[in-house]
DNA sequence: GATGCGTGGAT
DNA sequence: TATCCAAGCAT
């Protein structure tokens, strides 16, 4: 007779039954490899399995495996993650992948503690792994686990709190089946994801109704407590549309900042009560040491980033006559482009939409 | 431990 | 339109 905590707890049982019945059909979950079951874990942190599902075909098809990958380039993984956001994912996993190919002859290491100490992977991706991948008891305590047993066990203490994830994680173990964690995670993914809903939760359709806390004590809705939000910032932005001799310029942007590694029409802020051509011809003096005719007006764009937001004024310039050539002073790179060669640049949405407006409006012909 | 890091969809 | 938020990690 086994006494050990080996016995299924009456909620994974009714859990794994809910998820033989009702789990969802992912792409990631047609491939058995433990790359696939890395990319895609990479992909969803902080980003919807909807948003993910094209981006994560698209790279399985173009990276392959892991090989594949860490002989890339990083133009061409940034390419493929234009548009995800995060972009320090992609880098990491691109470094990551190298570093397991060179240090553990391509093949992704078993252990909790070897996988975190690759870039990118953190607790709750190194758990996944090991549990998804290679059947440990692990768990990944996602947004989606932290919400259900919020709710089961009506934690009225804010998330992000120490005392609540230690808690949390308590609770989520205890219920472990032993040997069954890469289907007790699977399920409670998608439970939260189908049934126990951050709004309006399908609380007559859980399998997991009969022991919830919160649903006896009606507090579904308060629970998981979120943390107190700031408000966030307005900035005014400028950006310069260079044209030179035919080609306008493109600035790679530092990889440890925002939208890192990726290509932009170069500007910045605009200070408080600042002309917005004033801005744009101090901020190409400050980042290119170049001096800037400000031009017409090439649209303006709306963008919220997560902790900001921005309006964005594009103008069409050209270096003044006694201008030096821009210089990568603070920028990794710089490229002169034709709006066609643009697509082979990885940028961020508001850049993108710039040099799609470009592209479809016509290349404005100056001669100078 | 707090902050910085994207984007798109739902409400 | 504004807000919320979705399978976190690095510093």
């Amino acid at each position: 007779m086994d006494t050990s905590q080996n016995v299924y707890s009456k909620l994974a049982d009714n859990l794994l039954a809910w998820y033989a019945q009702n789990r969802r059909a992912l792409p990631w979950r047609d491939h058995p490899d433990p790359y696939a079951v890395w990319i895609s874990e990479i992909m969803l942190q902080q980003t919807r399995v909807e948003s993910v599902r094209p981006y994560f075909e698209r790279w399985m098809a173009h990276f392959p495996n892991l090989a594949t990958l860490a002989a890339a380039s990083k133009e061409e993984v940034l390419r493929l993650w234009e548009g995800l956001g995060y972009y320090s994912r992609a880098l990491h996993l691109h470094r990551a992948a190298q570093i397991i190919c060179e240090r553990y002859d391509g093949q992704l290491p078993h252990s909790q503690s070897e996988l975190l100490q690759l870039p990118g992977i953190g607790p709750y991706t190194a758990a996944a792994i090991a549990a998804l991948a290679f059947g440990q008891d692990a768990i990944a305590l996602d947004g989606n686990l932290k919400r259900i047993f919020a709710r089961l066990f009506d934690v009225d203490t804010p998330l992000g709190n120490a005392q609540t994830e230690k808690c949390l994680r308590a609770l989520t173990q205890a219920h472990l089946p032993h040997g069954k964690a890469g289907d007790y995670n699977q399920a409670l993914m998608d439970l939260g994801a189908l049934v126990c809903t951050p709004k309006n939760p399908q609380c007559e359709r859980c399998p997991l109704q009969q022991g919830c806390l919160a649903l006896a004590r009606n507090t579904v809705h308060l629970r998981p407590v979120r943390p107190l939000k700031k408000r966030i910032p307005h900035y005014d932005v400028v950006a310069a549309v260079v044209m030179h001799k035919q080609h306008l310029l493109l600035a790679r942007r530092a990889e440890d900042r925002l939208l890192g590694g990726l290509w932009e029409f170069p500007g910045g802020k605009v200070r408080p009560k600042e002309p917005f051509e004033h801005a744009l011809q101090r901020e190409i003096r400050e980042e290119l040491g170049a001096e800037i005719e400000v031009g017409a007006p090439l649209g303006t764009y709306r963008h919220a980033f997560t902790h900001f937001r921005i309006t964005l004024r594009a103008y069409l310039c050209r270096l003044q006559a006694n201008s030096p050539l821009p210089q990568a002073l603070e920028h990794t790179a710089l490229a002169w482009v034709t709006p066609t060669d643009c697509a082979a640049y990885p940028m961020g949405k508001v850049d993108r939409q710039i040099a799609t407006h470009l592209l479809e409006e016509g290349f404005p012909l100056v001669s100078d």
